[in-house]
RNA sequence: GGAGAGAUGGCCGAGCGGCUGAAGGCGCUCCCCUGCUAAGGGAGUAUAGGGUUUAUAGCCCUAUCGAGGGUUCGAAUCCCUCUCUCUCCGCCA
């Protein structure tokens, strides 16, 4: 949610600067509901002060023993003058608040504009991909070589398209990755391992963004409505982690607070039919290594390069090619304020694909959180900075481990740094 | 799942339907006193929203005592629903 003081008093620049990242902001709705709203209030809350002081009057005239039914009398007229003042008032504000929460982050100034992801920009690039002197495999292929071990039409036949099941030193290296990722982070880069629910309410829900828009995005256990507080399926652990600190407030001296964990992943995936249908890429369910920072306001530019750099030392001590990209306005999640995506190379697809996404959410998700921080000197908690990036998502690096690091004869070789999560396994099949 | 108890400010803990935004204590901040690593005295110390304003300063107003409804001129205090916590029983990983 947005500074409610910029819609206020800069909406024309707020809305130019929604405009670059392709989001059309009605000015006029929105400054007449609140021209609506602020006389409203103001005459709501003087109808309950002028009741405040009256009934108070009720209760002296009645402790001295005088007679106080006139006063009730008049008093009770008030009542329903009020009464309708405040459900008109009501009705107006969840209106707006309505609309506020389906309103984007503002990108950063840094932020290059541009419609949708070809206009993304290259920051670096890391590896060289490798060339194979024989025709190269897709990941499904050499999955389903390796024993069946990743098997589509056995997880079609338990659930249905997008699922998977993996065997042996596949489902071996799958484990092995969610635990090189998160020894890696919480050992050499500060974040605290979690354990979190895969199962959420529409309030953490509402804290990070995916609701109430991407409501079609995610499996529901029961249909969340607005009256209905169903529990969802996380899409992503950044939902459980950042959700800690919702409706806190940490002492300065606590920040950052850096978190790590590992969970499933659950996403309808509603609206991409057609797109990514073979494979690993796009899975309802699929296993991520997620990292989240909370810090201080200032820091957060520095969070945001610092845990970028942390999912690339994933990449690059696996030895696998990548590349960098600052994503441009239009491409940008409903919530960022600045997003580094992470490529990694598929020499099947020949092509980049995403395997990481790292986003300054900026107080953002911390303004629909109420997440503050009180600094040692300052009267009032301010609002802290959410950073979060996947460190990566399980699964498609298992997809670029096996098409980096295949071998002509089919078989696989196993990364150095995973063969000790593997008992000393130094290839698959 | 059955039975019972509870939910108040950063923490602990009072609170007859009106004088309680909330006693008291702890903690914290500032000041005073004190010649020794202590004690004492004083003051201050919730959050959100709105108005006014150059102002995130002041001032004024409103709301909030788990959440949501209700009764009432008036509710932390009465009634209903829900959530969570604790104890006992059952069941289970």
């Amino acid at each position: 949610m947005l500074d409610p003081k910029y819609l206020r008093n800069d909406i024309d620049e707020t809305a130019t600067r929604l405009a670059s990242r392709g989001f059309s902001l009605d000015v006029d709705t929105f400054n007449q509901l609140e021209e609506k709203r602020k006389s409203l209030q103001m005459r709501t809350q003087d109808l309950q002060n002028d009741r405040n002081v009256r009934s108070k009057s009720i209760g002296k005239a009645k402790a001295a023993g005088e007679d106080i039914q006139p006063l009730m009398a008049e008093v009770g007229k008030l009542g329903d003058e009020l009464d309708a003042a405040k459900e008109e008032l009501g009705t107006l504000l969840e209106q707006i608040n309505k609309l506020s929460m389906a309103i984007p982050n503002l990108p950063a100034d840094d932020v290059p504009v541009g419609k949708d992801e070809s206009e993304n920009v290259e920051i670096s690039r890391w590896g060289e991909p490798k060339s194979f002197d024989f025709a190269v495999k897709d990941h499904v292929d050499i999955g389903a070589g390796l024993g069946k071990g990743l098997d589509f039409e056995t997880a079609a036949k338990l659930t249905g398209s997008r699922f998977v099941v993996m065997r042996n030193g596949v489902a071996k290296m799958h484990r092995a990755l969610s635990q090189f990722m998160l020894d890696l982070h919480s050992n050499d880069h500060g974040y605290n391992e979690m354990y979190v629910p895969y199962l959420v309410n529409t309030d953490s829900l509402l804290g990070t963004g995916q609701l109430p828009k991407f409501g079609a995005d995610l499996f529901h256990t029961q249909p969340a409505t607005e009256e209905g507080q169903g529990l969802s399926l996380i899409p992503t652990a950044e939902v459980p982690l950042t959700n800690i600190a919702r409706d806190e407030i940490f002492a300065a001296a606590d920040l950052p607070i850096k978190m790590t964990a590992h969970t499933p992943c659950f996403r309808s995936e509603a609206g991409s039919y057609g797109r990514d249908t073979r494979g690993l890429i796009r899975q309802h369910q699929f296993d991520k290594v997620e990292l989240v920072q909370l810090v201080q306001p200032e820091d957060s530019n520095a969070a945001l390069e610092e845990l970028t750099g942390h999912a690339e030392k994933v990449l690059q001590l696996l030895g696998l090619p990548y590349r960098k990209m600052l994503l441009c306005t239009g491409d940008m999640g409903f919530g960022s304020h600045k997003t580094y995506d992470l490529e990694v190379w598929l020499p099947a697809q020949d092509a980049y694909r995403e395997i990481s996404s790292c986003s300054n959410m900026g107080d953002f998700q911390a303004r629909r959180m109420q997440a503050r921080f009180r600094s040692p000197g300052a009267k009032k908690p301010e609002l802290l900075h959410t950073l979060n990036g996947s460190g990566l998502a399980v699964g498609r690096t298992l997809v670029a481990i096996l098409e980096n690091y295949q071998q002509e004869d089919g078989s696989v070789v196993v990364p150095e740094v995973l063969r000790a999560y593997m008992g000393g396994l130094e290839k698959l099949g």
